[in-house]
DNA sequence: GCCAACGTTGGC
DNA sequence: GCCAACGTTGGC
């Protein structure tokens, strides 16, 4: 089993909105980034505990657990030119490179657990997340720093 | 809104 | 294959 942290922006889709979804479970549509992909393609198993984060929002924070339910699929969002996450260059070859998962909602964290107090924690400062420039919206978390992580919350 | 960092695109 | 231009991410 696995340790992931996914990025969400809360005005697109927040913890709330896979907490109240059916079964709280949600497909992870959208990811349009190879490297990403490539995870939830190839690495991504059933059980795989996942922490949800938002981002790009007022205080960046782990918010919860969420466990994947569902292994790879095809992102149909990339073949439908009325979903925003449309890729029109995908779509007119006929092939789609593009992939999802489901996860379901297992745990919201008593406290979020923000970005600044990620930074504090000298035991995290190896942490993906803390690097300079990354921006993947989709990474492996160390089974160590899963640990810590959970420790905190 | 700013801007650093990164990924992608496209001309050559 | 190089690399400049552009677009996106995401913290602040």
């Amino acid at each position: 089993m696995k340790f992931w942290l996914m990025k969400s922006e809360p005005d697109t889709y927040s913890w709330d909105d896979l907490e109240n979804a059916p079964a709280k479970t949600g497909s992870w549509e959208g990811v349009r980034n190879y490297q990403a992909r490539n995870f939830m393609r190839d690495e991504f198993k059933l059980g795989d505990q996942v922490f949800f984060y938002h981002s790009s929002c007022a205080e960046p924070a782990i918010i919860g657990m969420a466990e994947v339910v569902r292994e790879s699929y095809p992102d149909h969002t990339a073949m439908d030119p009325k979903s925003q996450y449309y890729d029109e260059k995908s779509a007119q070859k006929g092939l789609n490179p593009w992939v999802m998962v489901d996860v379901k909602a297992k745990k919201r964290f008593a406290k979020p657990l923000t970005l600044s107090e990620v930074r504090k924690s000298s035991e995290l400062k190896d942490l993906l997340l803390l690097q300079k420039g990354q921006r993947l919206s989709i990474q492996p978390v160390q089974n160590e720093h899963a640990k810590i992580i959970m420790n905190l919350v």
